[in-house]
DNA sequence: ACGCTTTTTC
């Protein structure tokens, strides 16, 4: 650029006046285009020199750049000099409005202009569209008195940006009707409104009009092409289209990547990655967004380090990728360095690098330098308020989550899904009804997601009535063939212990994943079916791709335990890590000793305890201690209870199993003494409780303290139900 | 003047 303007210098304008002016003009047009304002102006001061500024192409651009720099000063300058405001001076003038956001400003100035061209109307409509203002611009389309395809083509991209692409289409087909003939750009625009309107067939009947016209070999008509093929699976077409191109640009050689990413081979489109011709910040943000995507952050955050060394500047949807690969890290070192960045730039108030900053400091425990952030963001879009309000819940801050939820403007399905997951990750079922019930009254429609959670807040209170009301309103929405929400069913079922219900929605599901079959294998395993569990843990080996996990172990332990089976769950255990290279956690050796106590092999399992790796659980100490209550072993129950009471002396599970062992054994004098240790230490017996779903209301019962409020009457009908059976 | 590839939250 710098040799450009040296060589513009040198030549004598008298000698092609006209060749020197187009000089000038496209030399601005490209400093006005990539931000080298200070070239701009050099040049300005020279074209002053030669008395050539104020030739109306030049002044023109010089505007342009001018405005595109937002130096008021100077862009007053220029306009000072055009007497009165042409009309295309008009034209730039909304142009730059639209570009600053200023939609009323730009509608002001075309509703003063006394003659509006084509361009006039174009800006404006396209500028409104760009802004989400439809009603606006269909205000304006519906009467421009020009019909031409830069218009029409304005006004269909506009619907599809706005999500309405059944209007898109209906706009197009007026227009052919009208005999205006569509260019390059409108068949992409009419490729993409195909595929989001999500009919195939009305995209190939698009595509055989576009081989009719002769634009199948057009660069971005066959790259919205290969576009629409991935996205309705049509893998063998998009690659037929994108080996048939004649050239190839940046942009296909990008979706062809995304093809490969789509297919779920991220090998494969790193392979393209590595392999194409040219790359741009797209490519390069496309592959670090699908690598933070799919879970693998460090190699999202290694590329961003590769992009930076090899000389490119990351943009916006790097930033934004790259923050969100290192949130899911917790990486806050580098996160804040990152964070420095952006904000030397200037992009830090931008929603996508804003939302993925408030996601990096929540993640890593800091919701109040989120909330900085999240102030810090001008124009706030629902991505920030949902990434604040799940940074909160996530942090366990349900109160500023659920204030925050109630001031988000306009909420989405994730809005009302991040406050559910908030309240079931913290436990409070009762709220997440709450909150379902209030997202249907708003007429939110719940998604997969939202299922999952409220079907899990069922499995923990165990209410299969709400759970079967849930499972209803699934079927209705038609998403019962989804692998997450047949998930939660298949554990919903099993833990309110109707394991029929659950089998069957395990058995139909079209695709199981690892979490799948850890649910039914443990809801086997925890009603009492444990051979059945222990067969379906083999079937899966067998019949799946799909590697046993921590909790499956877990749950084929707990079999063994329960159906004595304790060789064999010894020799699983066994095999945990030498076969599978699952290290066993501290709960798998307290089931392990639970087995061994269970079995009456005491001495064998008070051996495990003592030797294993953790710190054991209290449970694996009290698990013995239950075994020598079945079997009789008071020795080895002493001792075990003293290891207990060191352990324990809080917890009250310990005491109350060893006064339960000696009252077994008829001690009944270190039953009582046991107990008035238990006071001593002010430990309190967890009380027992059990409960009956009745019309949608949770009645509680428990074993000491507190009673029902209608437990007079309730025993009344218990006895009067115990006299009738007694007479039949 | 109108377009294609990428970005944030559950």
């Amino acid at each position: 650029m710098r040799s450009a303007l040296k060589t513009l210098f040198a030549i004598n304008p008298g000698n092609s006046f006209k060749a020197y002016i187009e000089t000038s003009v496209s030399l601005l047009k490209d400093f006005s285009k990539q931000g080298l304002f200070t070239h701009g102006s050099v040049l300005h001061a020279h074209l002053i020199k030669m008395g050539i500024s104020s030739e109306n192409y030049i002044a023109i651009k010089l505007l342009i750049m001018y405005l595109n720099s937002r130096k008021s000063a100077e862009t007053d300058q220029i306009l000072k000099e055009f007497n009165g405001f042409n009309l295309v001076v008009h034209n730039c003038l909304i142009a730059a409005n639209v570009d600053w956001g200023n939609l009323d400003g730009a509608r002001q100035l075309f509703d003063e202009m006394p003659h509006k061209n084509e361009v006039s109307w174009t800006a404006l409509i396209s500028g409104l569209l760009k802004h989400g203002r439809v009603e606006e611009a269909m205000w304006y389309f519906e009467r421009t008195p020009f019909q031409n395809v830069f218009i029409s083509t304005a006004g269909i991209s506009g619907l599809v940006k706005n999500g309405l692409t059944f209007e898109a289409i209906k706009v197009f087909l007026k227009m052919l009707q009208s005999g205006v003939m569509p260019n390059d750009i409108t068949f992409t625009s009419v490729v993409r409104a195909c595929a989001e309107f999500g009919d195939i067939g009305l995209g190939m009947s698009v595509l055989g009009l576009i081989v009719k016209v002769g634009f199948e070999h057009n660069l971005s008509v066959s790259n919205s092409l290969i576009t629409f093929s991935i996205r309705f699976g049509e893998i063998d077409l998009a690659r037929r289209i994108f080996n048939q191109m004649e050239n190839r640009d940046v942009v296909s050689w990008t979706a062809i990547l995304d093809m490969y990413v789509e297919m779920g081979d991220l090998r494969e489109a790193r392979r393209v990655f590595d392999e194409m011709p040219e790359r741009n910040e797209v490519s390069w943000s496309a592959m670090i967004a699908r690598y933070s995507q799919s879970g693998h952050a460090e190699e999202a955050v290694k590329l961003f380090h590769h992009m930076v060394q090899d000389g490119f500047r990351p943009n916006t949807s790097c930033f934004s990728s790259t923050i969100s690969a290192l949130a899911s890290l917790e990486a806050l070192q580098s996160g804040k360095n990152i964070h420095g960045h952006v904000a030397k730039i200037g992009i830090e108030r931008d929603v996508f690098v804003g939302s993925s900053l408030i996601d990096l400091y929540c993640k890593c425990g800091k919701t109040e330098d989120g909330h900085v952030v999240f102030d810090s963001i001008l124009e706030k879009n629902v991505v920030c308020w949902n990434s604040m309000v799940s940074g909160y819940s996530l942090n366990g801050q349900l109160e500023e989550a659920k204030e925050l939820f109630d001031q988000i403007p306009k909420k989405n399905n994730i809005s009302w899904n991040s406050m559910i997951a908030g309240y079931l990750e913290n436990e409070q079922s009762d709220k997440v009804f709450e909150v379902f019930n209030e997202m249907l009254l708003s007429g939110e429609t719940p998604s997969e997601s939202t299922f999952s959670s409220v079907l899990c807040a069922c499995a923990s209170i165990a209410s299969v009535q709400k759970g079967k009301n849930l499972h209803g309103k699934v079927i209705k929405l038609g998403i019962q063939y989804d692998t997450f929400v047949d998930t939660a069913l298949t554990d919903m079922y099993a833990k309110c212990g109707d394991i029929e219900s659950s089998k069957r929605v395990f058995n139909r599901m079209p695709t199981k994943n690892e979490i799948s079959w850890t649910a039914m294998i443990q809801g086997l395993a925890e009603n009492g079916f444990a051979e059945e569990s222990l067969t379906l843990f083999e079937e899966m080996e067998k019949t799946s791709s799909v590697a046993p996990n921590e909790l499956i172990f877990l749950a084929v332990l707990f079999a063994c335990s329960h159906c004595g089976l304790v060789d064999k769950g010894l020799w699983y255990f066994n095999s945990m890590e030498k076969v599978y290279g699952v290290r066993p956690m501290n709960r798998h050796y307290t089931c392990v000793a639970d087995m061994l106590s269970r079995s009456g092999r005491l001495l064998e399992a008070e051996k495990f305890i003592t030797t294993m790796p953790y710190q054991p659980e209290i449970n694996a100490w009290a698990a013995l201690l239950s075994g020598c209550k079945t079997h009789t072993n008071e020795r080895i129950a002493e001792r075990t209870a003293r290891k207990l009471s060191e352990l324990s002396e809080k917890k009250s599970g310990g005491y109350v199993m060893m006064s339960n062992i000696y009252a077994s054994a008829g001690r009944w004098i270190d039953v009582l003494s046991t107990r008035k240790l238990m006071k001593e230490k002010g430990v309190k017996k967890s009380g027992g409780c059990s409960w009956v779903e009745v019309r949608n209301h949770l009645h509680l019962f428990y074993s000491q303290d507190e009673t029902h409020s209608e437990s007079a009457d309730i025993y009344g009908i218990l006895e009067l139900l115990k006299s009738e059976m007694l007479i039949l």
